[in-house]
DNA sequence: CTGCTTGCAAATCTTTTGCATTGAA
DNA sequence: TTCAATGCAAAAGATTTGCAAGCAG
């Protein structure tokens, strides 16, 4: 259970999960990344703006979600520890996001890269931009 | 001559090469990818901030600029068109950036995964985080 | 209870726009 | 000369902060 998950991460480090913080879970569970502006607006009426920012500074640094940059702006999505690794391609023309399965071959020569040039990789982003099936016609 | 292809880029397009967006050019040639907040204070006496960014925002809709997520932040980097096309290393520490060599075993295979989802790949950035040689230790 | 969290309002920082003026072709 | 491009100032938008009040443990 996911939301288990969070209390526990929490707790770990000494901070307390409040009513504010579940709704902006809840907000991020299962969904597309989304902007700040869009969690703010899925939590309105329930937590205020500068909660939200507060809290998703919060989750970034516990490593609870994680931020993309997704064709002109960043995004926002739960982290890999809640969501399975996992890349995006994005439509130039209609901004759908569709993640990409892992791909061991990929990820393994991301590792070979870094490791060429004597870098402890730790993480990684990638964006694919195209056309999605529907817009390339 | 790097210059020669930005006026022959801009002229194609029926822009005008001002000085204005030369020294926004020389500003971006032959560095680390950068901060607005950085370009602007190249430019400082030379060029507004209003002109910065609409020039900025051109030579991205030109392809003459790439935006990059970058740790946290994004950054302006001329794009492939100008430098050979390549990915980045982010140090979490000290924050060096290191270019990648192209690895045509990575692009293939990005090309492969964007195709096994009936997209059609048009560009891509990846980012990879980790400790430089320096900062491992 | 007690200290961590929150809401609210104000302060900052970043990016965009309107408009009169300037400069490239 | 002519229209695109620029500087300046102001507007809009995004993010952060101070502080008193509220809630979790």
């Amino acid at each position: 259970m996911p939301l288990e998950q969070l209390k526990i991460t929490l707790k770990q480090q000494r901070h307390s999960l409040t009513t504010a913080r579940q709704t902006i879970f809840a907000a991020l569970e299962d969904k597309e990344p989304q902007t700040m502006h869009e969690i703010v607006a899925a939590c309105a009426g329930q937590v205020d703006r500068a909660s939200v920012y507060r809290t998703i500074a919060l989750y970034e640094q516990l490593g609870i979600v994680q931020r993309l940059q997704i064709g002109w702006k960043y995004k926002l999505e739960l982290s890999d520890s809640f969501h399975r690794h996992h890349h995006h391609l994005t439509c130039l023309k209609c901004g759908k996001i569709t993640p990409l399965p892992e791909d061991r071959q990929l990820e393994d020569r991301l590792q070979l890269l870094a490791q060429s040039q004597n870098f402890l990789a730790q993480g990684h982003q990638l964006e694919i931009q195209g056309l999605c099936p529907l817009c390339r016609d």
